[in-house]
DNA sequence: CGGAGTGATTTA
DNA sequence: TAAATCACTCCG
């Protein structure tokens, strides 16, 4: 048995090892795929799934997942965020105008693609799904803090950490890796449309507002 | 089942359908990708890639990529030959002396960038990666006809054909298309600095005649 | 290991 | 700069 290198990764917390395997048929023959191991053993395919495990005990913004080491000043990626300055909001706001987005298409979209996994159930009072959409949509959107990435291993799969503890309208449940993983795309889905949306009303009210006032100034 | 609208291409031959999808996330969202399939169902994502393909079959100078139609008139990309008047290979000539391109600079430059695939070997009497490498970067810049493009599906996996049938230097082999486009690469490189070797050469033989000439007036 | 989807690089 | 091409990631 061929055993293959598991070599330590020093960007990552003591523990952690790095494996790189060469594919050896098909069309990408000679590429590779990089693994790291967790200090238990748990094995990981991809840069994102990396970081939902470790959270924010690590800053993985700087960390390339192919090398295993720190880039500084590279910031690989797309964590970077694209910074809301008035002209990014205004360019924004025609763009959405042009595509003839309004309210309704926003809300549409976020509910749509806020259609949550069968094993999250809402309870209590009002139960219905509506509810509990907009609750979680309204909450992710007024905290300023990651939604990805848990502290522990243990709490990746406990929901109440990750909707907080004091949510109270879900019980407990489990769930998977992946569906962990598709509701963070869900959630981001849902957190854009409704920053654009919030953007789009308020920049439509200055316009208006604008405009009224040239109009009094004219009359 | 969302489906993905694959509609057929007439400026393509009977069975060739189009394809564009939205991007939907990343820092490109909201562009477009464009892509095409052969009657067999063989993806291509470029103009490049889609011109190795279907070779001297069709005459894609007039395709347009992304509306899928021919623009009469409109000469899209780089078939269009620059041609080699003596203007721009005086121009040529002293940039290359100005950036110190001598005859072992080309050489060296040449085998570096014909670094052939594993997959293939010389074979005969002489099977040295030079002796390969200088007869084929020979037969292709000697040649007028076209580097890329093969006449048929079965030809673009066969290197019997895109090498000529007649060369005798080689046995059969298999390439992936990937290494194709790589070689292709490669291949226009080498071929590049070929002319330009012979061009420096050329026109320092005029150079050096003529200041001989200017001498024996003097003298 | 494949390949759709997207980032990165090159070209016009 | 934007568009086109290429390369890579990431997950099935």
């Amino acid at each position: 048995m061929m055993e293959r290198k598991r070599t330590d990764c020093h960007a990552l917390p003591p523990g952690w090892k790095k494996e790189e395997v060469i594919r050896k048929s098909g069309l990408s023959a000679g590429k590779s795929d990089v693994y790291y191991y967790s200090p238990t053993g748990k094995k990981f395919r991809s840069k994102p799934q990396l970081s939902r495990y470790l959270g924010n005990t690590v800053d993985l913004a700087c960390f390339d997942f192919r090398t295993g080491k720190m880039m500084p000043g590279k910031l690989q990626k797309s964590k970077q965020r694209l910074r809301h300055d008035p002209l990014s909001l205004a360019k924004l706001f025609w763009e959405k105008r042009l595509k003839g987005l309004r309210s309704s298409d926003v809300s549409e979209q976020v509910l749509r693609s806020m259609d949550l996994p069968k094993g999250l159930q809402g309870v209590g009072p009002d139960p219905s799904h509506d509810t509990l959409l907009s609750a979680i949509a309204s909450a992710l959107h007024m905290s300023s803090a990651p939604i990805t990435g848990q502290t522990t291993a243990a709490a990746e799969k406990n929901p109440a950490v990750w909707l907080n503890t004091s949510q109270p309208l879900c019980k407990a449940f489990t769930v998977t890796d992946e569906q962990i993983r598709e509701q963070e795309v869900k959630v981001s889905q849902a957190r854009r449309s409704l920053e654009e949306a919030l953007m789009a009303d308020s920049l439509a009210r200055a316009a208006e507002n604008t405009r009224e006032l040239l109009e009094g100034k004219m009359a």
